[in-house]
DNA sequence: ATGAAAGCGCTAACAT
DNA sequence: ATGTTAGCGCTTTCAT
């Protein structure tokens, strides 16, 4: 940079602001400074400005995972409005490893990120109280357990998801729900189911819920085997997730049962496999890229005002997607 | 740091040394250094560090997107590589807009990382230039169409790839192919699987090769429908991508055929529905993890080396998983 | 084993 | 509109 300033016969200070955009410099010493740093193929120390302004336009993001479609369209948007605003992406997975997760959070809030955005909770949900305090803007999203009310967090209704795929099963009289749900992770979920059932005073007796170990479809699969030889055969099954619904939808295939006129089977998330099921499986959609926006939109305030994100609750309501894998239960 | 130096009786310098896990310090001074540290509650900037050493520990990686199971899994191996190294990963995604990964590489080499990796070429074949001398550690990853000889580049050897599927339908007796693939991006697949015929005297001519502008299943499909009118009845279709033999098997099904009675489908990549699909996908996988890892290991030692990786092309070879929607033709 | 000084490359505040 | 002077918080010599 001194070089640039020598080279067009001004100070360090007017190189900056040529750099920086700034209108306070004349065309003629602006174009001077220009042709000096195309000749010297100079380009500004980010770092070194971070250092002076004590802002590095990066945010941190810390994530579970992004070998799931919820989770890897949540940060695509996250990094797409970030870019936006000119502000860059550290991306830190925990991969259900709750050492890792700490650690990613000490060395992002060591100044090295201008705000941090957590999302799920199962690894950090005893590490919140870290969060608390060291000043950084922060937001935490797709919490579904035990949102704090230290922190400003913007998530998705999961309760309400499981009403509306309860609802939605009632309203096709459908008056048992077996629940295939990851627990205790989803809890809430299936509460929500139960509400759905409760508002008509039905029951949703705990021996019809059975917990898949793991959101997967093999997991899904193997607790459905279970639920269709312990219930006889239910008319409708709420899965917590969709991924755990397409092993569901296995297991009735395989219980010589047919989707949805034998059962059905209603699921949330709304991965992409989801429409393309056999049948195309009815879903609570969770609305990922409107938590997105609302989270970084909150991120960025925080940092625009300079100081931590008031604490907040923001329930984003999920939509259901009525397609083929559910129907009126029979006689 | 200067309040803690103050407060423990020594320098900044001792202080430094205490953080850094230096050995030079004395038991008895480290000691005190710690508790000054944690009354104080001091936690070092990086970004001063940064300034002072020329490193910030961060590594960049350009990726087309994360939605997709093949780069969401490369992006995590690569994550959790890194921070094995106490790296961090600073994620952009280009998202098919050659402009925004121009712009990625132009902000992302201004010293805010040590090194650069970059997956997918469509958006930035033409901006590899731009790449070759900001005397950054660059390394290229899963680059399918004419990968540069001027840098290193660590990819799939998707001609291979295309050559197992090729053979593997060869092998079950098959004597004609129908190729779906997404042109030209996959061109070199298409011609592994070309070579697999040629080797036994047989031809894939130009007319039972159709495109699918996208690797949708939708696209698959479309294209798929258009292959089997055109084609009469093919014995074996080779797909491009999983995503696209989804599709095909859809069509397929449409037509009144069964995968793999009638019909053998294989795809390439192994995304996670491939295996729940119906029948099971035939697929050749591409070793994401491996790459990853081969990727990452140049780069490290790039950084280590601390000047520009010398050039050099990397093939990992996939590996064909013979599942269910391939078998032998019939008659 | 510890201390003192210099500097990483930039921006901020003031002066001109 | 441009120049001058101080830092930002750390690491790196080089002394001691």
């Amino acid at each position: 940079m001194a070089d640039v300033a020598k080279r067009a016969g001004v100070t360090k200070q007017t190189v900056s602001n040529v750099v920086r955009g700034r209108s306070v410099v004349s065309p003629d010493t602006r174009a001077r400074v220009e042709a000096a740093i195309a000749e010297l193929g100079y380009t500004p120390n980010l770092v070194a400005r971070s250092l002076a302004t004590g802002t590095t336009m990066t945010v941190g993001f810390i994530v579970p995972t992004i070998v799931h479609p919820f989770y890897s369209e949540v940060v695509e948007e996250v990094e797409t409005l970030l870019e936006e605003h000119s502000y860059h992406l550290l991306l830190a997975t925990t991969r259900g490893d709750g050492e890792r997760a700490r650690r990613h959070l000490a060395s992002l809030s060591s100044r090295s990120v201008d705000a941090l955005l957590v999302a799920g909770d199962f690894d950090l949900s005893d590490g919140v109280p870290l969060l608390d305090d060291h000043g950084l803007p922060v937001v935490l999203c797709a919490w579904e357990i035990d949102p704090p009310d230290t922190l400003p967090v913007v998530t998705v209704d999961y309760e309400q998801a499981g009403y509306l795929a309860g609802r939605h099963l009632r309203e096709l009289g459908h008056r048992r729900l077996t629940v295939i749900a990851d627990l205790p992770a989803h809890r809430i979920r299936v509460s929500g189911a139960r509400r759905a059932f409760a508002e008509d005073g039905l029951d949703v007796p705990a021996d019809s819920v059975f917990p898949a170990p793991r959101a997967t479809p093999e997991s899904g699969y193997e607790a459905a085997m279970l639920a269709l030889s312990a219930t006889g055969h239910p008319t409708a099954v709420f899965a917590s997730t969709d991924a755990i619904a397409l092993g569901v939808i296995e297991a009735v295939r395989r219980h010589g049962l047919r989707v949805p006129e034998d059962v059905s089977v209603v699921g949330i998330d709304d991965i992409p496999q989801a429409s393309h099921a056999h049948p195309p499986l009815t879903t609570v959609a969770l609305p990922k890229r409107q938590m997105a926006q609302e989270a970084t939109g909150l991120l960025l305030r925080g940092i625009a005002e300079s100081r931590p994100v008031p604490p907040s609750l923001t329930l984003i309501t999920p939509e259901i997607l009525v397609r083929e894998s559910s129907a009126p239960p029979i006689g």
